[in-house]
RNA sequence: GGUGGCGUAGCUCAGUUGGUUAGAGCGUGGGAUUCAUAACCCCAAGGUCGGUGGUUCAAUUCCACCCGCCACCA
């Protein structure tokens, strides 16, 4: 048995994500986390909100909330939102609460005693009527090169040329519109990331196991050359900045840029999650005190891939204490709605509490499983996800189990058929399934989703192809005791198939191990070369077949969906 | 603009360390079957592997340029 440490990226605290979001970080690395439960490895799988930064308190303004009423209540939305899509998560923290402040500001101290952390005076845009500086992206002003009157603080949207807010001419605050500002000096800390470039590079160099994908960039940063970095905002929602415990004078309106403290919460979420269950969080994050034998496993979208690979590690090498780093991760590229992106701003796409007024959870992980975009971006469209959930789920997976069961009640009794031999049908099934199950074992251990998905879905085929050719219908009317034997194989089947669907669709699956009533100590993930894979079931145990599965998608709910969310 | 990625059957995607007939699922056409959610099973048709040049005995696979799409640029 081994143990596996699980993230997943953390959402931004603005807003309820959608089903891009969803596939490309949560999703995965929650299929992942049941598979490894199902092993029987230890896990602890972590997850939170992300919620300090300007657009939380922005956001919160525009709700006319309280920034830290507003988190409270979008907290619980997501929260909500991952029960319903049946995200195992162990904890769902949040990078507001007590254990991240500390824990961001051990990790300030820390940088600052090793000699990363230095303190500067710049020059940054304050609004008065705000009565605050404000980030670059929320100073407007008229371009000092082509006079476009709506140039950001950062870049010209009509020239393309990158601006420094203090040179734009009539600046005005993008958050009140006033042009009261004024440029004034502030001081912030910057990590002196340039110092650990040797040591990050090193650490890179020896992660052979990651995705391509992930190194490339993480080389691409690293050959640029990486650069000091501020790690301070003026700003009154996050974590204060401290020194010798006590908050750092001259930083009294300041807080550690969100940025920074964020992945910290990662290892917050462990605290969080000790702290409910009276657990220790140490073991699974230090390697001084237990954490050595833990396997790190970080899923995240590819947006995100440079601040886990260099900008968080930096953080964590640079403490110069033995926190764990990252040993696996996979990083996934976006899912687009009909080619373009998913937006918020514009209602494009569906979201995460949209999707399950529509269907059930399985229908959607099954699908953004099947489909996840892992070499490239993947089109997600509301007909491919009606033909893919009616042919996987409802065709082939539900309609099996059905015929079978049905059968089963009809001419043995609804209980699994005694006597008969195998023969060779039988044991060459057997030998097939071996194969796939050992093939689909790999795909997950590789975090292969796509693959994974496919080789379940060729499992399920192969049990449809058995019984045709098994045929117990035909048999039953001449060789009984045959008919037992395919009887009882295809509910073994169904059985099989239900454990191994566990991580993909896990209320289905549990649905139909329910029905069959397959013991607990029965419901964990196969060893591939087993001989029983097909003797789940004692021989005259009860079974009931269950409701239908999966309701097919009709027509009319696409054309209903296109109509609400502007398909197409 | 810079950097990186992508462009393969009607659709969504695999794959090719350069080498005989380029794969899967869906969709389409045909057949078989009747236990089952008109489901399942079998068979078939469909692609000059974005374009133009180059290297090579041989390129969809390597190189250059072009076109189109996408991401990132702290």
């Amino acid at each position: 048995m081994a143990r596996f440490l699980i993230t997943s990226a953390l959402p931004y605290i603005n807003g309820i994500k959608h089903l891009g979001n969803l596939a490309g970080s949560m999703l995965p690395a929650d299929v992942h986390a049941r598979f490894r439960r199902l092993q029987g490895h230890e896990v602890l799988f972590l997850c939170a909100t992300d919620e300090h930064g300007t657009p939380a308190e922005l956001a919160a303004a525009e709700a006319g909330q309280d920034v830290r009423a507003y988190c409270d209540e979008q907290h619980l939305i997501q929260r909500a939102a991952g029960e319903g899509f049946r995200l195992s998560f162990d904890h769902f923290g949040r990078s507001s609460n007590p254990q991240n402040h500390a824990l961001t500001q051990h990790f300030g101290e820390r940088l600052e005693a090793a000699g990363l952390i230095e303190e500067r005076v710049s020059k940054q845009v304050y609004s008065i009527d705000d009565g605050r500086f404000l980030p670059d992206r929320y100073v407007e002003g008229t371009c000092p090169h082509c006079a476009f009157e709506r140039a950001r603080g950062d870049q010209c949207d009509n020239c393309g040329r990158l601006l420094d807010p203090t040179d734009l001419k009539n600046p005005r605050s993008k958050i009140s519109g006033s042009t009261n500002v004024e440029v004034r000096d502030t001081a912030h800390l910057f990590l002196k990331q340039p110092l650990m470039q040797d040591r990050i590079r090193a650490w890179v160099d020896a992660a052979t196991e990651w995705p391509h994908l992930a190194r490339s960039i993480a080389y691409k940063w690293l050959d640029e050359g990486l650069i000091d970095r501020a790690i301070t905002r003026d700003l009154a929602w996050g974590v204060k900045v401290t020194k010798d415990g006590a908050v750092r004078p001259g930083f009294e309106n300041k807080v550690y840029y969100v940025w920074f403290d964020a992945p910290i919460e990662y290892i917050a979420a462990g605290a969080e999650w000790a702290e409910a269950t009276g657990s220790d969080w140490e073991r699974w994050w230090r390697t001084d005190k237990g954490a050595s034998d833990v396997t790190y496993i970080e899923f995240m979208g590819k947006d995100n891939v440079a601040f886990h690979t260099v900008s968080f590690p930096v953080t964590i090498m640079g403490s110069g204490e033995p926190w764990k780093l990252v040993d696996r991760l996979k990083a996934f590229n976006w899912v687009t709605w009909y080619g373009g992106k998913f937006s918020t701003s514009e209602k494009r796409g569906i979201f995460m509490d949209q999707a399950l007024e529509l269907l059930p959870s399985d229908y959607w992980r099954w699908y953004l499983m099947a489909n996840a975009p892992e070499s490239s971006d993947a089109a997600f469209t509301l007909e491919q996800f009606q033909q893919t959930v009616n042919a996987d789920l409802a065709n082939v997976f539900g309609n099996f189990v059905n015929r079978i069961t049905r059968f089963c009640a009809a001419k043995f009794d609804s209980a699994v058929p005694t006597g008969g031999v195998a023969g060779d049908l039988e044991a060459k099934l057997a030998a097939d399934v071996a194969a796939r199950v050992a093939a689909l074992t790999q795909h997950h251990e590789e975090m292969e989703f796509r693959k994974a998905a496919a080789e379940l879905r060729a499992l399920w085929a192969a049990g449809n192809e058995y019984l045709q050719v098994a045929a117990p219908w035909t048999a039953f009317k001449t060789d009984p005791a045959y008919a037992a034997v395919g009887v009882r194989t295809g509910l073994n089947l169904v059985a099989l198939f239900a454990v191994l669907a566990q991580p993909f669709i896990p209320d289905a699956a549990g649905r139909v191990l329910d029905v069959l009533a397959v013991p607990a100590d029965r419901r964990g993930w196969p060893a591939p070369a087993t001989a029983a894979l097909l003797d789940l079931l004692p021989q005259g145990h009860p079974i009931a077949p269950p409701d239908v599965l999966f309701a097919k998608i009709e027509d009319a709910d696409v054309a209903a969906w296109t109509e609400r969310f502007g398909g197409g």
